[in-house]
DNA sequence: CCCTGATTCGC
DNA sequence: GCGAATCAGG
């Protein structure tokens, strides 16, 4: 199939928005991750600035040399100062001592509930999200359990496949995203679904 | 191994 | 211009 000025405008809203070549080219179909990777070039949008004004100032590519005054024919005056006297102050307390038996709620201290109630991605369909979020005990539970044994990946390691759960605060240094297996389609695993997604009946009739 | 974009080059 | 093959990397 051709770049039509339509699948052209498509590629290029998407590139713009940070989706991925293969990622745009199975929205457009017909094509490869390739081919849309060759049209972002030829395009020249290989750089995803949309609107980049304030261009950091090239050096000046010029050799202004004023020759004014050197004493020395080349005498290069290098103090060679240790850049790095410090020695790592990188003492991360991580020692979680996790035996606590669910003293009080079963959300540990490592989780925010903002983060369990806003699990936004860009690029990612938002699902449609029940204003009253209730989510099960036994679903948080899960997550509980399931967020130890996650496989704590980075955001480039970030898939289809993989979950895209965050967990942690994205401010401080403990902050990575699930990893699990997604399930087919969704972009969480099992555990993370079910308290992202609600089958829309997680209000019964709680009094009677 | 999964993925990412970059580049090359025959078509 | 196009994109598969390949490369370089996370």
């Amino acid at each position: 199939m051709a770049w039509t000025d339509e699948r052209v405008e498509t590629l290029k809203r998407m590139w713009s928005e940070g989706a991925s070549a293969s990622t745009i080219a199975k929205e457009l179909g017909s094509v490869t991750r390739n081919a849309v990777i060759g049209k972002v070039h030829r395009l020249g949008l290989s750089n995803r600035s949309a609107d980049e004004a304030p261009k950091a100032e090239e050096p000046a590519p010029e050799a202004p040399a004023p020759e004014t005054a050197t004493p020395e024919s080349d005498a290069a005056p290098e103090p060679e100062v240790a850049a790095e006297p410090e020695a790592e102050p990188e003492s991360e307390i991580e020692e979680e001592d996790e035996d606590e038996p669910r003293t009080m709620a079963a959300v540990p201290q490592g989780v925010s509930i903002t983060s369990l109630r806003k699990p936004l991605m860009a690029g990612q369909p938002l699902p449609p999200q029940p204003s009253a979020n209730e989510i099960s005990p036994e679903a948080l539970a899960k997550v509980n359990a399931v967020e130890k044994t996650a496989k704590k990946i980075s955001l480039m390691e970030l898939t289809e496949r993989t979950c895209k759960w965050p967990i942690g605060d994205p401010a401080t240094e403990k902050f990575w995203f699930c990893g699990l297996p997604s399930q087919a389609g969704k972009p969480y695993c099992e555990a993370h679904v079910s308290v992202a997604f609600q089958p829309m009946s997680s209000r019964r009739d709680r009094r009677r």
